[in-house]
DNA sequence: AAGAATGTTACATG
DNA sequence: ACATGTAACATTCT
């Protein structure tokens, strides 16, 4: 579900409805292992009259700052989501975790597949240490590029789903920048000329911005896809040009949508736009 | 009813 | 050291 425009739809909705400034009175965690590195009882000790001071997005993690040494680190994975709201009879059995805020509302975490995690970081600088660039952050030039992809013998698409390389990209949006760069995902990263760099630096940044407007993509309309902290749907599934798109007409050159595995993941290309030089 | 699904990672192999 | 492949995590949907 959260790519890198999805989380921080997420963090987004979590401002807007007034998380910032909330204390947790009190933490319940209904299945374990959702919690990464301590016990949930410890855990829930940990979070407890703590207040939420600022909330961000890294990566795909989204980061609550609290007013003590340990800073609280969710990753969603495929389907994690949190829902705020006030009431709450009956809880669904996909909720793992709940905060009880002192406004009368609840955070609570919703995980179908039950991937995502939770996380007490004392430094996230450290915790973050080994992932790569912020693509929408001013450090992130086309320089920055040149060098992920200068002597990298790798395919262009394992690349760039490495968050270790550039953070944030999941399988929607390396599909959706290499459609729009006209690069084949498995090119070869070090054959890439300076004007390919230069494009792909150009989708890269313009198919997450885009995502990010339209409050990150929906698949679907089952529960179980990507909804925010506000129940909203993203709008951005309508603006996807290959994405799931298999057997439909490129919209540049009209040729056919086709679906290949690449680094076993599902991969969409325009055959004609999206060829393969010999370099490989 | 088998296979795939927005993600990550540990482990194996070349 | 680097590149690639497999399995696992757990559940739902097609």
């Amino acid at each position: 579900m959260p790519e890198l425009p999805e989380v921080q739809t997420v963090v987004n909705d979590l401002i807007d409805l007034g998380l910032c400034g909330r204390t947790i009175v009190k933490a319940k965690v209904h299945w374990p292992r959702c919690i990464s590195g301590s016990e949930a009882e410890s855990f829930c000790k940990s979070v407890q009259a703590r207040r939420i001071c600022k909330v961000s997005r890294r990566a795909k993690f989204i980061v609550l700052q609290m007013d003590c040494e340990q800073w609280l680190v969710i990753h969603l994975r495929m389907t994690g989501r949190f829902i705020l709201k006030k009431t709450q009879k009956k809880i669904s059995k996909h909720i793992h975790a709940e905060f009880f805020l002192d406004d009368q509302r609840r955070l609570q975490y919703h995980d179908t597949r039950k991937f995502g995690r939770f996380y007490l970081v004392k430094n996230p600088d450290e915790f973050f240490r080994e992932y790569g660039p912020e693509p929408l952050e001013k450090g992130f030039t086309v320089d920055a590029l040149v060098q992920i992809v200068n002597h990298r013998r790798r395919q262009l698409k394992p690349l760039l789903l490495d968050q270790k390389v550039i953070a944030g990209l999941g399988n929607i949006y390396v599909d959706e920048a290499l459609w729009k760069a006209k690069l084949h995902p498995v090119q070869r990263a070090e054959n890439l000329t300076l004007s390919q760099i230069r494009t792909l630096h150009r989708a890269i940044r313009a198919v997450l911005k885009k995502a990010i407007q339209n409050n990150g993509t929906t698949l679907g309309k089952g529960e179980n896809n990507f909804s925010s902290a506000t129940g909203g749907r993203g709008r951005n599934a309508n603006h996807l040009n290959v994405f799931r798109r298999t057997g439909h007409q490129c919209l540049r050159c009209r040729c056919c949508i086709i679906k290949i595995i690449v680094a076993q993941r599902s991969t969409h290309i325009c055959p004609s736009c999206q060829r393969l030089g010999q370099l490989s």
